[in-house]
DNA sequence: GACAGGAACGAACGATCGTTCTATTCTGCC
DNA sequence: GGCAGAATAGAACGATCGTTCGTTCCTGTC
């Protein structure tokens, strides 16, 4: 099962190709972030030429959208989807966190999180890049917060815990472990995030 | 005082534009990285030729290695410096994170922090410039294990609290925080960050 | 099996990249 | 005030950037 074959319906050669191109594509975003993805480097590893590649997006702005599309989907796919199947509550949020500290791995993101990159990238330069980055990572926060507040109503919290605040510091935690990936090894990043990820359910559990 | 009288000893002509040089360097890196950092933007937004600018660093790759050196100069300056008037143990603590959080704002670098730029830049990319980065980031979380570790000898901090990990918890926070100043209001993102790190200290305090 | 439309190619464009030369201007010292 | 050397400018290089254009190839339909 390939890159292509994992995308939905594609049903004409056109879009077999156009998988396959952003499947590359958010694996060089993901090593080397949004603006290296150059038109030529792309073509070179799709075994394509730079007109053939360029004719499925028409810019290269669309092209980067389009990449940010599909690591978004890839995201949800392996992250959202799979925490869905535990039960609501404080299994749910524990599989999330697992499931987002592991997923560029499973992936096979060489690079680490493509989002992670892009908000990086794009925090201060005004754009339809950023503007799409934010609204991503709106909604993610978003949705984190509303596991929180199941575990919250579940009563496995404190009642009167900030389900956003909960949601913050555990945003933190899988960006300290990212960052801690680079610099120690990584059973001890590993250690690190699930000691910081325990204390944040403890400090909080009624 | 400008940028470059800030720069130690700017004694000949060629110093001192080399440091204004690089105080654009790190400007622009704050914002689009150092990857960004090209020849002729740079030398068009110092107002001199590009042969002229590239002479000062003979390569780009000692420009973005001396643009980062400025960088964590910056960061220690505006950092670390003035922390260490606040008393050991955990008001020096406070006072390095109160420091970390504005230090950008602070050093004019609107786009943020440019270590933090570089680490996402580089995580996966081998070369001088990865090296750089690992070499600053590993120190810096020596110096923070350090200050930690006084709190801890002090009895501010329970007896057995594993400094490193605290390190780890305080730099994800720091790192959270400069993420969320992007996707939400200023405040709410201080907030956060300040009650994620009170509870930090809360939970180790003897 | 002809035909139409989509998919991919090859060549070329102007711009910009990092870099190299040579020439000019400036600075500091006797 | 003249001289040496540093500092900067200017022009050009090959490479690559994003993009355009015209052509060829493939695929599915009658």
């Amino acid at each position: 099962m390939n890159a292509a074959a994992t995308s939905l319906r594609a049903s004409t050669k056109g879009e077999e190709t156009r998988a396959q191109i952003l499947a590359a594509a958010v694996q060089q975003a993901s090593e080397s972030g949004f603006e290296s993805l150059t038109i030529g480097t792309l073509a070179e590893k799709t075994g394509m030429s730079k007109s053939g590649l360029f004719a499925h997006f028409g810019s290269k702005l669309e092209l980067q959208l389009a990449a940010m599309d599909e690591a978004a989907r890839q995201f949800t796919e392996q992250v959202f989807m799979p925490a869905l199947k535990a039960p609501r509550g404080l299994k749910r949020v524990r599989a999330l966190f697992e499931g987002w500290l592991s997923w560029p791995k499973r992936a096979s993101l060489a690079g680490g999180c493509p989002i992670d990159a892009a908000s990086r990238e794009y925090d201060h330069r005004p754009g339809p890049m950023r503007d799409a980055v934010i609204e991503r990572q709106r909604q993610v926060g978003r949705e984190l917060a509303k596991a929180v507040q199941m575990a919250i109503d579940n009563g496995e919290l404190k009642p009167g815990t900030h389900a956003t605040q909960v949601a913050f510091e555990f945003m933190s935690i899988v960006l300290g472990f990212y960052r801690a990936e680079l610099l120690l090894e990584p059973d001890v990043a590993n250690k690190h995030a699930r000691a910081a990820f325990d204390r944040l359910v403890e400090s909080h559990r009624s």
